[in-house]
RNA sequence: GCCGGGGUGGCGGAAUCGGCAGACGCAGCGGACUUAAAAUCCGCCGGACUUUGUCCUUGUGGGUUCGAGUCCCACCCCCGGCACCA
């Protein structure tokens, strides 16, 4: 009887082991090549949850693979540590963010050790330490002095619940807020931003990297390039300097069918525009838009409305007169917050024409168009009526033709304009990096010195949310003197969005207890880029957005020598649970320590792997899980009980099933391999379970000799090792070999021993399946044929039948095509 | 509406270049062991029928091909993202 398989026993040993023997602790090392594994870290919000896991388990087995490949794996772990959730949480509970937060911190590095990863402890970083946030203080200096960063009134979105202004990235689908769900509205206010739509461009090229299309799509979507042309109508008021309204265009073709304008409410001429008669009326408008909440203005579905003002704009191509009308389908915050009504090629301004009896003007006439009204708008492509001198142009060449026209008679220019707005990073909280910046009455905006960083966070502020900063009530915190003139100052008193404590994390790994820099330039010219950034695909316009951004403004602040942080990512799905999201409020959350302390991590590590492909996700499934234990146990029988070669077995018998162990441990080693490298570890498992079942077979009847069976029995545990550690660990030692299973070579596979020397060959008539037969791989097509006529079922298809063509397909099939 | 990803047994899923559909696992059924149960091991396990076999079957309908889960066309459904962006 073999001793029973024990995870919790030997689980406990081994991580206690490794840690002691600094196993997994990395240094640059130039005789071996890098690799930089790296999760997405995670935020402090309490425990670790098997969604945790799903993210952290499957990459540590393969930062582990490559560590056994030969690679110098730097697979380091961390906390994302500032944030509104934390502050929220210790607000409700009476306690201090940064107690909620420690307290979290140490529970979650618990949880993480019983995971058995390769995590060097030693490179823990966490966002909320001064001595991290100094230097999230410091990019943030960078920025300005580069001029990336700015302080600038807009129209902001302002959370009403977490009481802050949030980024548009942080605006969900209907306009609420992604941490909180509250709806959003607008407020204007004072705030920092970062300057990312400079890299508007650069960051819709994902060059050289290899990223998910799914997200490289998101984020050229969220940048919204449209490429146009800007023109102006010409306006010629008593008392309005203004001598014209510009628009931006994507239809320049479409131009000679403008029948009114469209301005935005909150466009600064429509104050001076609106004639008395209708002032009243517009102000009246101008209100009740006010009044409106934001999902109710973003809402599609609403009928469009708007109001005339009063005023009249000229169209230069034609020298007509067209209204002018405001109306709040018309944004100021896109393109100059003024359009060009063309009812007939546009179905907003098409039902907005509708509405209120504007003209409709048809200038791309569809393809056999008689003239007749539109039902409704055109935007496909046609030829150009009713234009002037552009008539029968069909609308691509149109718009070119337009452009010039403009550009010639300096009505308008070619331009382009983003959806992206700028980063703003402002934020009126308490738990956050506080922006490090002095207004002195004499100096006025004035950075905060390098040398006097960090602008701590004082511990004693009150911290509930006011709706103002609550840095500003803390006196101590916020007079201070000026650095250039030393007279009494006041410190900036927001705080930074903890996406700028995440835009550089992945840099900070590298050296972590740098106090001279946020990293040293020579762990960072070895280990970065990432080379391999797992995470979920939640973060594709915050998170790898900023992140983006960040780097390309470090690399041309010469800071680093790369613009692109991640070379390849990859996003797992989300384990469902009773085909449900896992949520605290539906209360099925999965708490892997259970089955940790029940089945094992290895266990909970294989499943998960198992279940799904990962970047699928799977649902949590209590008899799956036994499944693999069942697995693991039989694996540690098969192992551990032993081998006996049989003295019954003839030689041939014996040479021919050591040449099939042989090849059958090569094709899985290939196999593993392969399914590694793909991040495939639903197949992998598979594979190695196939592995398992057929050892367990020639266990059974004893034919090989001993040797051969050890070097399988290796192979295995040695594929096994990046899976389940600490058991390929355990039986690694037990069967005699020196420790560490984890600083072994992974295993190679002989392409030539991978070779079948028999296949089974199908024989079809007509394409359908009629027999098949086990031949050797060097049967010819002769041989083939004949050996498939031979076989009595095969000839009962083809009796009195003409066979018209022979399909020979070399190790598959035979197919005899008849009639 | 637009963009991206999907639809295969009771379930999770597998299937390299167009070549044996359903690997591996779960659940289920039958058996061995046991006083019994658990555990373990062995066998069966898409459907129908006239069951040594035949036919049907990868969301639906068509097409290409000797041969289609895989390629092409049209449609339906699900998931994710974006959505008055001029």
């Amino acid at each position: 009887m073999v001793v029973k398989y024990n995870p919790q026993e030997i689980e406990k040993k081994w991580q206690q082991k490794w840690a002691e023997d600094r196993l997994y602790e990395v240094t640059e090392d130039n005789t071996k090549p890098k690799w930089y594994a790296l999760t997405m870290f995670p935020y402090t919000s309490g425990d670790l949850h098997i969604g945790h896991w799903y993210a952290l388990a499957p990459s540590d087995a393969h930062a582990r693979f490559k560590r056994m490949q030969g690679y110098n794996v730097l697979h380091p772990m961390g906390f994302d540590a500032f944030g509104l959730p934390a502050e929220n949480a210790a607000i409700s509970r009476g306690i201090h963010p940064f107690t909620w937060t420690m307290q979290n911190i140490d529970n979650m590095r618990h949880q993480l050790r019983s995971i058995g990863a390769i995590y060097d402890w030693n490179r823990e970083v966490n966002t909320c330490q001064p001595e991290y946030y100094k230097w999230t203080q410091w990019f943030f200096l960078k920025l300005y002095q580069a001029g990336l960063a700015y302080r600038g009134k807009a129209p902001v979105n302002w959370c009403p619940r977490c009481q802050t202004v949030l980024a548009n990235e942080q605006v969900v689908a209907g306009g609420f807020c992604e941490r909180c769900g509250a709806a959003v509205i607008r407020r204007d206010l004072e705030q920092w931003f970062f300057h990312i739509t400079k890299y508007a461009d650069e960051l819709m090229q994902h060059n050289g990297i290899d990223w998910p299309e799914r997200i490289k799509t998101m984020q050229r979507n969220w940048v919204g390039k449209s490429v146009g042309t800007e023109l102006s109508f010409a306006l010629d008021y008593l008392g309005v300097e203004e001598k014209e309204i510009r628009v931006f265009t994507t239809r320049p073709d479409t131009i000679f069918g403008v029948t009114f304008m469209v301005l935005a409410p909150e466009h600064p001429l429509v104050v001076r525009l609106t004639s008395p008669e209708k002032k009243a009326e517009v102000d009246d408008y101008i209100a009740r838009v006010r009044r409106r909440s934001e999902i109710e203005r973003q809402s599609t579905e609403r009928e469009k409305d708007g109001v005339f003002i009063g005023a009249y704009a000229v169209n230069r191509l034609n020298a007509e007169s067209v209204p002018i009308w405001i109306a709040d389908y018309v944004l100021m915050s896109y393109g100059t917050g003024a359009v060009m009504g063309v009812p007939a090629h546009d179905e907003r301004d098409f039902a907005f024409a509708k509405k209120y009896d504007l003209p409709i003007k048809v200038v791309i006439a569809p393809p056999g168009w008689q003239g007749g009204e539109l039902e409704t708008a055109y935007t496909e492509p046609g030829t150009m009526v009713n234009s002037g001198q552009f008539n029968g142009l069909p609308s691509q060449q149109g718009m070119e033709a337009v452009s010039d026209f403009l550009e010639e008679k300096g009505w308008g220019k070619r331009a382009i304009t983003y959806r992206l707005r700028d980063w703003l990073i402002s934020r009126q909280r308490y738990w956050g990096a506080p922006i490090p910046i002095i207004y002195c009455p004499n100096c006025g905006v004035v950075p905060v010195p390098e040398q006097d960083l960090p602008v701590l966070l004082p511990e004693n502020a009150e911290f509930k949310p006011t709706g103002e900063s609550p840095l500003k009530y803390c006196e101590q915190f916020v007079n201070t003197t000026c650095p250039q003139c030393s007279s009494p100052a006041k410190r900036e008193t927001d705080t930074m969005d903890t996406f700028m404590c995440s835009s550089w994390y992945f840099l900070r790994y590298a050296s972590p207890h740098c106090d001279t820099a946020p990293f040293g330039a020579d762990e960072l010219k070895y280990w970065l880029p990432v080379d391999l950034y797992t995470g979920g695909a939640e973060h594709a316009v915050m998170h790898l957005f900023y992140a983006r951004f960040f780097i390309k403004a470090l690399r041309d602040m010469g800071l680093v020598d790369f613009g692109e942080p991640f070379s390849r990512l990859f996003n797992q799905g989300v384990i469902i649970v009773g085909r449900q999201k896992m949520s605290k409020s539906r209360g099925n959350v999965i708490i892997p320590d259970e089955y940790v302390s029940e089945l094992g991590a290895d266990a909970v590590r294989a499943y998960l792997m198992f279940v799904a492909p990962w970047e699928q996700g799977g649902g949590w499934d209590d008899s799956g899980i036994s499944g693999i234990s069942r697995w693991l146990n039989r694996v540690w029988n098969l192992v551990l009980k032993g081998y006996s070669c049989s003295e019954a077995v003839s030689s041939a018998i014996r040479q021919k099933a050591e040449r099939e162990l042989s090849r059958i441990t090569h094709q899985t080693i290939r196999k593993v391999t392969n399914d590694l490298e793909k991040l495939r570890f639903n197949t992998m498992i598979a594979a190695l379970m196939e592995f398992t079942n057929y050892l367990a077979k020639v266990r059974e009847t004893g034919v090989v000799i001993d040797s051969a069976w050890r070097g399988s029995i290796d192979s295995l545990l040695l594929l096994l090792a990046p899976t389940a550690p600490h058991l390929a660990e355990e039986l690694w030692q037990r069967i005699g070999h020196d420790y560490s299973i984890h600083n072994q070579s992974w295993p190679r596979w002989d392409e030539e021993l991978t070779k079948d020397e028999e296949i089974t060959l199908v024989i079809q008539v007509n394409g359908k399946l009629r027999d098949r037969i086990a031949v050797p791989v060097s049967i010819t097509e002769a041989e083939a044929r004949q050996l498939a006529l031979e076989r009595q079922r095969v000839k009962a298809y083809l009796a009195s039948k003409e066979v018209v063509k022979i399909i020979y397909v070399p190790g598959r099939l035979v197919n005899f095509v008849v009639r």
